[in-house]
RNA sequence: CGGGGUGUGGCGCAGUCCGGUUAGCGCACCUGUUUUGGGAACAGGGGGCCGCAGGUUCGAAUCCUGCCACCCCGACCA
C-alpha cells in the first residue's frame, strides 16, 4: 500500500515533487542540481519535441547543431549578454586528470591548462553568431532559418526539478534576416508557434506578451513570450522569442550585401522552450490522485487493465480491441502482468496520468461491454464494445477539449482586473492569487516598487492590450494600457 | 550564495539527546499457497561500508571537525 501523494492544499511544492517522483518522471542525480529524465517522463519529452521540431520544419527551419563549448572571449563580446549570463557559467580551464602523486585519487593536470577557457554553453547566441559571420555574404543568403535541439547549462543555485535546473535540454531557433521588420516578423511567429503549441498539444493557455526592459533577454531588443497561470496562482514563462535588433550581428561583425551592394547588419531572431514545458505540464492539470497528461502528448494513450480469471478470453478481446485501436493511431497498451492487482494498476496507471483506462473482465464479456474511465474527471461507464474504437477517439479528443477549458476557466477566474494599490495587495495575498491586469506607467521605478512590495513581477504585456486610459498604481503617472502582473517561477 | 532542516536495506521511518552484545519497524523484494471488478492474505526468506572523509575512545549510527547531497525560506535567474 503505497502513500498518498501529498495533497495540494497542504504543500504545493511537496505536491509537486511528490508528482515528478511517484509519476516517474524524473529524478534528482548525483551532480548537483542536474536531473535524470527517467523513461517515462522523456517519453513526454519526446512527443513534445516531435511535435514542436514538425512546428519548425514546417515555417522553414532547419536542423544544425553548434558545440556545447563557448570560447570565453565569445561571451563578452555583446554587453548585455556577458552581463546576463556571466553570474551562471560552468567554466573548462583544464583538458587532463592524472594521479595524484600523493595517492589521493585522480587530480587535475596543472600542466594541462587551456590558453583560453571554454564555457559550457549557457545558450549559444555566440557562437552561432561568430559562425553565421561565415555563412551570410549576400541578402541571397538570407534569410537564414536554423533550429537545435541541445542542453545548456546555467548554474543555478536554487533548482526545482524540470522547472530550473542547472542542465536542461532545450531547443534554440537562431535567425538572420535582411530588415527588422521580417526579423520581428519571425520573432512573433514563433511566438504565435509556441503559443498554439501550448494551447493545443499541452492544453495549456497561455497568454501572448512581450517584456518590460527588466525582464529582457540579456542582449535582446525585444522579448516576446508566453506566459501560463499554474494552479497555485504563480505564473510560468513557458517560451520566449527574441528580436535581437543589429546587437549580435555588430558584436560579431555579421554584414551581407545588399541588392545595391551595400554592406548592412544583418537582423536577427532567438527563440527557445525547454524542459521547463514538463513543470508547466504538471502544475496545469495535475491532481491530488497524480499526473495528468493530455492525450496528444501521452505517450500511453489508453491502457487495458484485465480483471483476471478466464484469462485466455480476455487476453484474445484485448489483443482485438488493441489492434483496432492501434489502426486509428492510438497508443495503447495492455497491462496484463498477473502479479499485480487490478485495483493496484487502477492507481498506478492515475499516477501516471493515463488519459483512458478500459477494464475489462468476465462480466463485461458477457454483456458485451467495456469499463471506460477518464483520468481527467474521474468518470468511469460501462460502454458497449460495438462502437468503441469510435468512442475512445471521441474521448481522448474530448478529453484533451477539457483539460484545456478547465485550465482556461481557471486562469480566467484568476485572473483579476485592479485599479488600485490597494486592491492589488489584497489580491496578491488574499486566497486569489493570478494575474493581475493593472495600469503601468512604463516606467522601472514603478515596476521595481511593485516587485519590492509584493513580490510581484510584470510578467507581460499582452500583445493584444486594448488602449485605455489609466493611471499608474504607484506613481499615479497616466498609463495607455494595462499589463500582467503575477509572482512567478 | 545566506538562514533553517534532513541524510540509517529500493522507499518511508525509529534508534542519536545520555557511546556498550547480533541496528529495528512498515512498505517493496524473493519462494510457496490461497487470491484477483479500486493499492490482497498467510507462511518462510534475502538484503545495511548507518551520506562521505578524518578525529576522540577499549568501543561510534550515536560525540567532535571538514565535506557532499537533498528539502524549505531568502537574494538571483528561464
Amino acid at each position: 500500500m503505497a502513500k498518498a501523494i501529498t495533497p495540494r492544499s497542504e504543500d504545493y511544492s511537496q505536491w509537486y515533487l511528490d508528482i515528478v517522483k511517484r509519476a516517474q518522471l524524473a529524478d534528482n542525480s548525483a551532480v548537483r542540481g542536474c536531473m535524470v529524465i527517467k523513461p517515462y517522463g522523456f517519453g513526454i519529452w519526446e512527443r513534445m519535441q516531435r511535435q514542436l521540431d514538425d512546428m519548425f520544419k514546417e515555417t522553414g527551419h532547419v536542423n544544425a547543431y553548434f558545440p556545447l563549448f563557448i570560447p570565453k572571449s565569445f561571451l563578452s563580446k555583446e554587453a548585455e549578454h556577458v552581463d546576463g549570463f556571466a553570474k551562471e557559467c560552468a567554466v573548462v580551464t583544464h583538458h587532463r586528470l592524472m594521479n595524484d602523486p600523493n595517492g589521493g585519487g585522480v587530480v587535475v593536470d596543472p600542466s594541462a591548462k587551456l590558453e583560453e577557457e571554454l564555457i559550457v554553453r549557457p545558450t549559444s547566441e555566440t557562437i552561432i553568431w561568430n559562425t553565421y559571420r561565415d555563412w551570410i555574404n549576400s541578402y541571397r543568403d538570407l534569410p537564414l532559418l536554423v533550429n537545435q535541439w541541445a542542453n545548456v547549462v546555467r548554474w543555478e543555485l536554487r533548482t526545482r526539478l524540470f522547472l530550473r535546473t542547472a542542465e536542461f535540454l532545450w531547443q534554440e531557433g537562431h535567425t538572420a534576416h535582411a530588415t527588422a521588420e521580417e526579423a520581428v516578423e519571425e520573432t512573433l511567429r514563433m511566438q504565435d508557434v509556441y503559443a498554439k503549441f501550448a494551447e493545443e498539444y499541452m492544453a495549456m493557455p497561455v497568454v501572448k506578451g512581450f517584456k518590460t526592459a527588466n525582464e529582457r533577454f540579456a542582449g535582446a531588443v525585444d522579448t516576446y513570450t508566453i506566459e501560463a497561470l499554474m494552479q497555485d496562482g504563480k505564473a510560468l514563462q513557458a517560451g520566449t522569442s527574441h528580436f535581437l535588433g543589429q546587437n549580435f550581428a555588430k558584436a560579431f561583425d555579421v554584414k551581407f550585401s545588399n541588392k545595391e551592394n551595400r554592406e548592412e547588419y544583418v537582423w536577427a531572431t532567438s527563440w527557445g522552450v525547454s524542459t521547463r514545458l514538463m513543470g508547466g505540464l504538471i502544475m496545469t492539470h495535475s491532481d491530488d490522485e497524480g499526473l495528468i497528461v493530455p492525450p496528444k502528448l501521452a505517450p500511453i494513450q489508453v491502457v487495458i487493465i484485465p480483471i483476471p480469471k478466464p484469462k485466455e478470453a480476455l487476453d484474445a478481446k484485448a489483443k482485438e480491441l488493441m489492434d483496432a485501436l492501434k489502426a486509428r493511431g492510438v497508443r495503447v497498451s495492455y497491462d496484463n502482468d498477473d502479479q499485480k492487482r487490478p485495483g493496484f494498476k487502477f492507481a498506478e496507471n492515475e499516477l501516471k496520468g493515463i488519459p483512458v483506462r478500459l477494464g475489462l473482465g468476465q462480466r463485461d464479456l458477457d454483456k458485451g461491454v467495456i469499463e471506460v474511465a477518464r483520468r481527467d474527471t474521474k468518470e468511469k461507464s460501462s460502454v458497449p464494445m460495438e462502437g468503441i474504437v469510435d468512442h475512445i477517439v471521441n474521448l481522448l479528443d474530448e478529453i484533451q477539449d477539457n483539460l484545456f477549458q478547465r485550465a482556461l476557466k481557471f486562469r480566467e477566474e484568476k485572473t483579476t482586473r485592479v485599479d488600485t494599490f490597494e486592491e492589488f495587495q489584497k489580491v496578491i495575498e488574499g486566497d486569489k492569487p493570478g494575474f493581475i491586469s493593472a495600469h503601468w506607467d512604463g516606467t522601472s521605478e514603478s515596476e521595481l516598487k511593485i516587485k519590492e512590495l509584493t513580490k510581484a513581477t510584470i510578467r507581460c504585456i499582452p500583445n493584444d492590450a486594448p488602449e485605455e486610459d489609466g493611471v499608474d498604481l504607484i506613481s499615479g503617472q497616466p498609463s495607455k494600457r494595462r499589463v500582467l502582473f503575477a509572482k512567478a517561477y
